[in-house]
DNA sequence: TGATTTCATGCACACGTTTGTCAACGGGAT
DNA sequence: ATCCCGTTGACAAACGTGTGCATGAAATCA
């Protein structure tokens, strides 16, 4: 009764739903005990026959809590935010949603963005979920050594890096280890008698590239000597088409190659198509390696030998990190490393 | 200053961001002034020299707008909520990805939620959306006549159904022509010469699993008559697995047919991997129709014939159907239906 | 029984905005 | 000089909660 006094007159028609102060008038009750017995953290206060008759009343009114109005008496939202490249790249979606269910378990609700690897467009995003109060920031788009990880930084803002590693010390970030990945396709191939290796990989200011990049460069050199040629070439971005066309340079360049090494699993589909396009044969003239075994890898012609990457794991992993954050906990601001296994298919074979 | 003074003691070591009284003392005006000149709505009654002294303070001071506080005088908190079924599945990201877009683009951010087909869990987060305050929802979770619509209806938050159709008409929704998609498939297979279809269906409580089964079913009574033998095995999922038991099942029970048209391209894999396991082949002995157009359905093998789904499209036009009814536009409450086309490739031939 | 502790509840302020209302001011017309 | 009007800027009241502190009643103890 109180509000409706002091609304100017009785014109305002009750545009709002239900408050804390209503199922406080039906209980008959102040609103602020009916706060504490909604809040776990203070409900002992109160005594159990009033909690009863509270939720009795929540339950009729329909009362939700206006989480607006908490978050501003808390500072706290329960919100947190997604930053990835592009939810249309299939790697994303499992991490996304392992973040969601670790997250909404205990009550968060998670925003999710994409930039397209666009700077200025990430920054945007960063602000407006900063704006929008968010507890903490997982961020799968962070180049090396990227600057936008001051901007959360500066805010405050509990942030951890997945996927992709800014090799920041200042947050901590959960990946898997990309280098010993490649490396591991390497020496399979070297195991099947390869001797002429090639990698078609991404983007170098990406840890995600780099990394690849240096495993696969490392892992050729112990294999076949320390002046032995490298044969690489970069897609401008970890996609099909790129893939496709850095694959056609190399099989025009370097006929003597008898494997690949695909940055990632899209670069190899794109490899794929190259490589059929050419009308030559993978396994039977060209083997080639992925890595993240994405959806449906078993099913493309030939199925893809692949690096599987625990992308569930990472989602997971990261959302334990940014939880513990955000609770205050001492956590290991380094860096979390996840294994990715090899999966042996039918697109890598002995070389005739 | 003021707020200096009101604190208990100074004790409070600044802890909060920088607020909009901060920018007006930096600005040396009153803070409804700078409220006044950030909002683009209000600005034309600052001085354009005062706007600009104000924007100035802005960003020296890195001022951002605390959304909460805004949100919860204005009741508005330019959110909006997606729910999807499982993020993992490749129809979603397309759809999610076109309406955050949309959306990013005139400044709302997105929450996305998995329910699993789970309504416990869809009535959860949709409470806990509202409870955020979302501007909006578009979910894709929808049963047939689910009765969750009217949660959504009562407390007042526009909603569209996209994808997945309850049929209720007091929201919009946005789907795909799905009874035309398959019947447009059982016409392909016809044409190519098969008298013999059988149909691996989803879930019929679902409209996209019902109707489909009903567009098949009618294209096959047209094709081969009234009183024709209709053909169909459900899984309880659009899952893989549900596609490899439920054609397996088929395939036992029903020797003489010569082309599947599955309910999804999930299905569809999973009837793929069920006529692998049986040696038989695809489209040699059995020709098989997918539907959505899932990315990769190139890839696999043989690549699969399917029924396009315009997803980004759909996401599109539910996120526009959305805004209009946010801003109070009357908008068509009924079906907005895209037209799903056929997609040539490899799993589909003349019958032997 | 009176003093003291315990417990349940009420009170009031603060969180950071937006916005209706109003005062102040300056210029132009009479 | 007076009056009026238009332009700017200031004030204060909400929006719905959480929470430290005060209060009153009941329970405990001497």
């Amino acid at each position: 009764m109180d509000r409706v006094k002091k609304t100017k007159i009785k014109a305002t028609p009750r545009m709002s739903r239900v408050t804390i102060i209503d199922v406080a008038e039906q209980a008959g009750v102040h609103w602020s005990t009916v706060s504490r017995a909604l809040n776990p953290a203070k409900r002992h206060l109160i005594s159990p026959e009033m909690i009863e008759r509270i939720s009795a009343c929540v339950k009729r009114l329909g009362y939700r809590q206006n989480a607006m109005a908490s978050a501003l008496r808390t500072q706290k939202t329960r919100t947190i935010g997604v930053i990835v490249s592009n939810l249309g790249d299939p790697i994303h979606p499992p991490i996304v949603r392992a973040i969601e269910d670790r997250l909404g378990e205990i009550g968060y609700v998670v925003f999710v963005g994409n930039t397209d690897n666009d700077s200025m467009r990430e920054a945007a995003l960063i602000d407006r979920f900063i704006s929008q109060g968010v507890d903490g920031l997982i961020v799968a788009t962070f180049k090396l050594k990227d600057p936008l990880v001051d901007k959360c930084l500066l805010a405050g803002v509990p942030t951890v890096a997945v996927f992709r590693d800014p090799e920041r010390p200042e947050i901590p970030s959960v990946r898997v280890d990309d280098a010993e990945a490649m490396a591991r396709a390497v020496r399979h191939l070297v195991e099947l008698g390869h001797r002429k290796i090639a990698h078609v990989g991404g983007p170098q200011n990406l840890s995600t590239g780099r990394n690849r990049y240096r495993g696969f460069r490392k892992a050729c050199k112990t294999a076949f000597g320390a002046d032995s040629e490298v044969i690489a070439k970069f897609g401008k971005a970890f996609t099909v088409d790129e893939g496709h066309s850095a694959c056609g340079e190399l099989l025009d360049q370097h006929r003597a190659i008898t494997a690949i090494v695909a940055g990632n699993d899209m670069l190899a589909i794109g490899c794929l198509s190259a490589i059929n396009h050419r009308g030559i044969k993978c396994p039977g003239d060209i083997s080639l390696i992925g890595m993240n075994d994405m959806l449906f890898m078993d099913a493309v012609y030939p199925p893809l030998t692949t690096m599987h990457t625990p992308s569930r794991e990472l989602g997971l992993q990261a959302a334990n990190l940014l939880i513990d954050m955000i609770d205050g906990k001492k956590i290991e601001k380094g860096r979390h490393i996840l294994a990715s296994n090899l999966i042996i298919r039918s697109s890598a074979s002995k070389p005739n």
